[in-house]
DNA sequence: GATGAATGAGTTTTCATTCAT
DNA sequence: TATGAATGAAAACTCATTCAT
C-alpha cells in the first residue's frame, strides 16, 4: 500500500479508502463472530464483504495487520463509550455498577463486535503460540480496579477483600455476559447487566439498593 | 477404527490400546494448552508424544474424534473429583463454596487439562461454525446450580435474585480463575479460590462465615 | 499506450513524457541491480522512483515492454561509448584491447547499469521458458570479433585458435569483471581491464607490449 | 518430516525416502535448466516428477532446504569429479588444464546439472535480496587456482601476472563453456574445452604444447 | 498394531494487469 | 497524464486424511 505521510505522520488516506477499510473490518468482525477465528480466513472475509480478496491486500499490509485494526479500532470504541459513564459516578459502588451497566448496554447495540473482539482475544498467537493479549493485556484494568477498590475499602465504603480476585472476577463476569448473549439471542442483556451490578453490590460488601434511594 | 463388541456389548480393547490412547490424550492436552486449539496439529501432538502421525490416524477415527474423546475424558475426570466435595455439603451456600474450592484444589494439580479443556471448549466449531460446547453445553451445570440456589431463597438462606446470572458468573469466576492460573504460573490458586467462595457467598446474600463457625 | 504518429513517422512523445521514461527506467535499473530481476516487481520500482504503480502502466505497455526498452536503452549507451574506442584502433590485438579497456572504462562509471543488464540478460524468457537473450543474441558480438581474429590471423598477427570460442571467451571474460566488480565495490576495475588485455594479448599469441613502443 | 537420528546423529532415512528425494532433486534440476530458477515453482517440479506438490513438502522442509540440497549435491558430484584429474597433475599448467578439460567432460554428461547449478548461484538470494551465492562463494576456488599460479610463478613456469584477474576469468570461461554448450546442444564441449585449455596456456605465459611431448 | 508415504484442499501473500476517475 | 483501486492467478506452506506395507 502507499505510504505518503502528511506533515503531521500521520497517514493520508482518501475517502473511498476510510470506506473500504470499514467495510473490510466490519466484514471481518462479522466473519469472526459468526465462524470464530480460526475460520474466518480472508478468503471469507472478502467474500462476506463481496469483495476479491486482493482487496484486503491491498488496503492491509497482511492477515495480521487487519486484525491489530481490527482490535485498536473496537477497543477505542468500546473504552469512549463505557469510560464517560464510569467517570460520571464518585463513589466506588457507582462505578462499579456503572462500568458493569455500560458494558451491558454497549452489548446490546454491537453484540457482534464484542464476540469478535473476545475471539481475537482469546485466540491470537504470536510466533512462539503464546497469547499476544493474555491477562497481561488486562493489567491496566485490573489496575484501575483494584485502585477504585482500595480507595472504597480505604473509606470504608467497602468490605475488605483481595482486590486482584475481584478485578479478575468483575471483568470475567462482565465477559461471560457477552457470551451469553450470543449463545442466547434473545437474552436481555440490560437485566443481566443490572443483576450482576446488584450481585457486585453485595459482594464488595456495600450495604446494596440504598443508593436507589429505597429506604 | 476396530470396534469387535463383546459379547457384553462393551468394545473390547487391548491393553496396549488403551496405554496408547491414553499417550495420545496426554499429549493432545499438553499440545494445546501450551499452543493453543489452532495450533495443537495433529503431527505436533504425534511429535510431542514422541510417535507418527499416523498412529493417531489408528487409534482415533480423526480429529474430532480425538478431540471428543479427550473432552470426555477430562470432563468425566473434573467431574469425578468436584461433585464428592460438593454433595458432602447440606446448606446451598456450604455447596457454593464447595464447588468453588474444589475447581481451584484440582486445578493446583492439573493446570493444563484445565487450560485445554477451556481451549476446546471455546473453539470446537461444527461444519457450520457454530460452537459445539457453547453455553448450551453448560446447560446442565447451570440447571444444577440454579436448583441449589432456588432452595436457598425458599429456604430463606439465600436473598433473592436471578438464578441463571449467578449460576453463569459462577462458571464464568471459576474458568477465569483458571485463565489466570495459566497466565500467572506463581499465582496461589487456593488462595484465589478461597477468595472467590467468600466474594460469592456475599454476593448470594448469605451472613458470611458463620458456617465456619463464627458466631 | 498512445502511439500518435507525426508526419515523418516518428512517435511523438511529449517532453514530460521522456521524462517519465527516463525516470522509470533509471529506477528499474536501480531495483534491478540491487535486487535482481525476479525481485524487481513493478511496485518495488514504482516506490523507488517515488511514484505511482500506474504511471509505469501508463508509459509501459507492461513489464516486458519496460524491460525490453531498458535493455535497448542500455544496449545502445554502452555500444556508443565502446565502439568509437575500438574502431579507433587499427590492429587486431589493438582493437581486442580496445574493446576489453574501454568496457573497464564504461563499468567505472555505471556499475549499476552493467549489472541490471547482465541481471536481465541471464534472466528475462519468453512464455516457453525459453531466454530472450541467450547467446544466440550475442550472436553478432560474437560474429565481429570472429571477423577480427581471422583477419589478425591471415595477416599473421594472431596464432591460429578457435575464433569462436575465443570470442565466446572474451565475452565472458568482460562479464565476469562487471559481476566482479559488482560483489566487490573496491575492486580497481581500470586496473582488471588492463589485466584482461594483456591476459589476451598473450591468449591470441601476439607478441606482447610491443604495441605500447616497447622495443 | 520425521527426524529420527540415528546415532551418529545423521537423519536416518528409509530406501525409499531416498529414492523421492533424489527423484525430486533430479526433476528440480531438469525444471531449473529447462525453465530457469525463477519459473521452477514446486508445483512445476512436483508435475515433472509425476507426483503431487505434498511431496516434496513431505520430503523437504522447503523450497530452500530442496534448493540447498540440490546445490550441495550438484556441488559434491562435479568436485568428486573435477578434483582427481587436477591432482594427477604437478605443473602449474598440466593443473590449470586438467581444471578446464574436466569440467569439460564432465559437461559432455551432466549438461542439465551444470547450467541448474548456474542458475541458483546466480539467482538465489536472501531475504535482502543480496546473491546468497555471489563471489564471495568463490572465494576458495579462486584461493586456490591463485596459489597455482603464483607457485608457477614462483618457479618461472609461468608470466607475472594479476592471479586473481585470472582466477576470475578462468572461472568465467569455463561457465560460459557451460552456457554456450546450453545455448548450442550440438557444440562440441570437448574441442572447446581443449581450445580453452590452449587459450590458458598462452594466457599465462607458458611455452605452449611442450607438455605434450613437443620438442 | 504401527508407520511411512502421499494427497489435495485450504491458507496467506505477492504481483502484473486493468480500469474508472 | 496520473493515480488509486481492484482483480485474479500463482506462489509456498500447512494440514487432516488415506493407504499400502
Amino acid at each position: 500500500m502507499r505510504s505518503e505521510n502528511s506533515p503531521t505522520g500521520q497517514k493520508r488516506r482518501s475517502v473511498i479508502e476510510d470506506v473500504r477499510r470499514a467495510q473490510i473490518i466490519d466484514s471481518a468482525v462479522a466473519t469472526i463472530a459468526e465462524l470464530g477465528y480460526a475460520n474466518a480466513s480472508l478468503a471469507r472475509i472478502a467474500e462476506h464483504a463481496g469483495i476479491s480478496k486482493g482487496v484486503i491486500a491491498y488496503h492491509f499490509a497482511g492477515r495480521d495487520n487487519l486484525v491489530d485494526q481490527l482490535v485498536e479500532h473496537l477497543y477505542r470504541e468500546i473504552t469512549e463509550f463505557v469510560v464517560p459513564h464510569i467517570q460520571r459516578e464518585t463513589t466506588a459502588v457507582g462505578r462499579l455498577r456503572a462500568r458493569i451497566i455500560a458494558v451491558g448496554g454497549y452489548v446490546g447495540a454491537h453484540r457482534a463486535e464484542m464476540v469478535a473482539l473476545a475471539e481475537i482475544l482469546n485466540n491470537l498467537r504470536d510466533a512462539q503460540g503464546r497469547l499476544r493479549y493474555g491477562d497481561e493485556f488486562n493489567e491496566p484494568l485490573y489496575r484501575g480496579m483494584e485502585e477504585m477498590f482500595r480507595a472504597g475499602q480505604e473509606s470504608g465504603e467497602l468490605r475488605r477483600f483481595d482486590t486482584r480476585v475481584m478485578a479478575v472476577t468483575v471483568q470475567a463476569a462482565i465477559d461471560s455476559m457477552v457470551a451469553y448473549a450470543d449463545s442466547y439471542p434473545d437474552h436481555d442483556v440490560d437485566a443481566h447487566a443490572t443483576e450482576l451490578a446488584d450481585l457486585f453490590e453485595h459482594a464488595v460488601g456495600a450495604t446494596p439498593h440504598q443508593h436507589r434511594g429505597e429506604p
